[in-house]
DNA sequence: ACATGCAAGAATGTATACCTAATTGTTCGC
DNA sequence: GCGAACAATTAGGTATACATTCTTGCATGT
């Protein structure tokens, strides 16, 4: 999911690492970006760099003030309450509108085996990524593209967020069994049983999150 | 609502210039939007207008290819149904969550007499600006910012096709009637019946809009 | 000691210039 | 005459360089 693609621009190579950095810890909410810093790191000018940041900025996952750069966003509990409840009415509204005999229920299997053998501990980002793979290979099957694609930017608002609980044996066997209850609604053809999970899952997963609020420390 | 500050950078002027121009009809959805011409149009470098092309993109206002440039988003009737589907999931939490006891409504009401004044037909813009700015006065009593940045985001990502149907005097008289329903709705105190005037409002826009459709026309 | 103002440093904002990829039109071969 | 390769042109992508703004620390004065 995080692979650029060969023919990849410089600004998208920058979009994708600074993702990365934010889910990997290596930038903390309330830091400070700044630009040449970036730069160096990634091998290119300042140019692809500011582009990156104000895409960014407009996803939200990070805050901009004009002469003084931008700063990794830092959400409150209020904030995350918000980003869940959106994440709530709309990936409802996916998972409604998926022809559930359609998907391909081998396929999620697969990824939710791949997130048993993956140490969340030790290969945080590849769990993310596997995790938000599950997830989105069923949203995919949703006719709905723009509600898919705000769903995306609100997964990407909150990734920091949400590699903080997941780092945790408990959390992850939870993640699973739930990720197992799913693929049973969606071979039960049960709409609203998928609907009913997807929606404790989300919620149990707010609620670890919220439990680790201002772990995250800016210097 | 559109005026840039004065210590306002190149950036933020492109951005607003750029959003005014697809709502006036300048750009046109399915068009390119050449780097160069914008900027020699605003006089100034690519590069803040790049910038503010990387926003507009990421807030799904246009299109992007690498290599290749820039396109004025064009939304099909199911695109725009979408939009209003998560419009009103979005908006209805918004107004839910809003103390109407401390809502200022003769500023409202200020507005809507404005908008009576204006004639959307030869001030389409400022029309545009001061319905706009009815809705938001309303949404900033809500506690739920994000929700309201991202409503706004809606908002602007669908500008030119609900500039198509405003251009209309019975659109303008409907607009307005509807618009003292939920003026008398907040004075009554009355959440319940200001989410459902606002349902009807925003869907009898959605009609309108819908029929609409395929008269913007990319060379 | 504290506040104010100023100067040096650092980081941002943007214009210019160059490189590269995509596009368009042309020529060559069939 | 049609299609495919190729050259010329256009437009996008990015590095460099410079201007501007913000920040920070020091000095000065009350």
């Amino acid at each position: 999911m995080t692979k650029t693609a060969p023919t990849a621009t410089g600004v998208q190579r920058c979009l994708t690492e600074i993702r990365q950095m934010i889910v990997s810890g290596e930038l903390l909410p309330g830091q400070k970006v700044h630009q040449g810093e970036i730069a160096a790191l990634l091998n290119v000018s300042r140019i692809p760099v500011r582009e990156a940041l104000s895409t960014l900025q407009a996803e939200g996952v990070l805050t901009y003030k004009p002469n003084t750069g931008f700063t990794v966003a830092r959400f409150s509990g209020e904030d995350l309450s918000e980003i869940y409840l959106m994440r709530r009415l709309l990936e409802t509204e996916l998972l409604r509108s998926i022809d559930l005999g359609t998907v391909d229920v081998a396929e999620l299997e697969a990824l939710n085996e791949k997130l048993s053998t993956l140490s969340s501990a030790t290969d945080p980002d590849e769990y993310q990524e596997t995790n938000l793979a599950f997830h989105f290979r069923l949203f995919d099957h949703s006719a709905l593209k723009l509600v898919r694609q705000e769903v995306q930017r609100l997964w990407y608002m909150s990734s920091f967020y949400r590699s903080l609980y997941i780092q945790e044996a408990d959390s992850q066997l939870r993640v699973h069994s739930d990720h197992v209850q799913i693929i049973e609604a969606i071979r039960a053809n049960d709409v609203e049983k998928l609907i009913h999970i997807s929606d404790e899952h989300r919620h149990s997963t707010e609620s670890l999150v919220s439990q680790r609020i201002g772990w995250s420390r800016p210097r």
